[in-house]
DNA sequence: TTATGATGGAGTGTATCCAATCGTCCTGCA
DNA sequence: TGCAGGACGATTGGATACACTCCATCATAA
């Protein structure tokens, strides 16, 4: 295992360690019910086990781990009605999202957004496809800064990654039509400036992503064998 | 200063202390911006600034507290627009909660809750009303454990207990009558099965409450001097 | 007076060490 | 063979000690 020291500065080691444990369990290095220890973690950052313990507090309230007390951490996995409970919340919260960040959606913005969603057409890989979708949320909700509602939005996007990669894994990423004709929508809702409509085209996505989620409960089967 | 050991079993210090924490912060006991100092919430509780330290974090994600890396923690604070953005959140989230529940809530239930109504119209303090509408919305939203959205719809909840106090001070309890009929055709709604209209009187009560303290900015003012 | 820089203390961040806990594995017995 | 009970090891939880950062205060000079 290669050490990463990660702490520049006294007092960032805990932040760090969370920025880049996010990151790999986003990035699918750690797969849904594996266990993390401590130790390893720490060892890896170059550090004590001190940071990495608040680190995992962190995440673990962010839903991507879970603490069991005395006994260890696991990265979090759902079952599939609660992946669709996430889902319904999504669907509840993105178009307010939408919403408070439309005054700052910009024709540059709508470019981008239209251009992102055209790329996503012809992405070559799963992981293409999964960064070009993560870039086209962020560049409609990351407009304007908000107190929680951005934050929410993320975190209820991050708990559900890995599924939604092995859905997309699933269904190919050349097969994945309504989508593509889902996002245009929404840019084109956005062009002619009718919010309504494009809250409803958001819900809408949402929506229609749940159900077909639910009618794939092998999606939910990818747990590691230590789930406890 | 009383010492109050917390910690019975050796794993559970950060837990009780956050829970304690959290309790004080509700109960008002701290102020919105208060300065919140390790070492003192540690000889509080009889142990070392670790367990506090992983509190802390806890309590941050929940939005209570805010941490500043080699500065400090304060008691969280909202700004009036804040405020109204958590409420506009709770507008979406909390008719998706209720509706989660419906399926358990009994006619014992109906029954419980319209009792709380009536006991809220003659409620003699703040505290009490307090208390009595915090226990009419646990009744509602915790029948049925859900994965986020409860504890969700809890946060949320949590975040804006020191301006709904003060909002109620502002207002006195015996002159809260829309808020009394409000609770009154919840309960109504439920007791008809109409699902569909609790819904909507939910979001209508979270809306109306909102646009009132968009209307009363000095609730936002009751922070204390070391905000920072 | 005001801006600038040095200094000290208060308080936070982290490493190390030890204690407590849990799960596993092994043994013994039915 | 199957199960109950105990010992061990792996790992987590917490206390102490020290390093570091920030900020208020004060002195100095323009």
């Amino acid at each position: 295992m290669t050490v990463t020291v990660i702490a520049q500065k006294h007092g960032n080691t805990s932040l760090a360690i969370a920025e880049s444990l996010r990151d790999a369990i986003l990035r699918g290095d750690y797969a849904p019910g594996e266990r993390i220890i401590q130790e390893q973690l720490s060892a890896k950052y170059g550090g004590s086990r001190i940071p990495v313990r608040e680190a995992l507090r962190t995440l673990e309230s962010e839903g991507l781990v879970r603490l069991v007390t005395n006994t260890g951490a696991w990265v979090a996995s759902l079952t599939a009605s609660e992946c669709s409970e996430v889902y319904q919340t999504r669907e509840r919260i993105e178009p307010l999202l939408l919403r408070f960040n439309a005054p700052e959606i910009t024709n540059d913005c709508i470019a981008e957004l239209e251009d992102l969603a055209t790329r996503m057409e012809s992405a070559e890989s799963v992981e293409e496809f999964l960064d070009l979708d993560r870039q086209f949320h962020l560049a409609m909700y990351q407009r304007v800064p908000t107190y929680l509602l951005g934050e929410l939005g993320t975190r209820l996007w991050n708990i559900t990654q890995p599924y939604r990669r092995a859905y997309t894994l699933l269904v190919d990423t050349t097969n994945l039509g309504i989508v593509h004709s889902e996002h245009h929508m929404l840019v084109a809702a956005l062009r002619d400036g009718d919010l309504d409509l494009a809250e409803k085209v958001v819900a809408m996505h949402i929506r229609r992503t749940r159900l077909h989620l639910e009618r794939h409960p092998e999606v939910f089967t990818i747990e590691s064998e230590h789930t406890k």
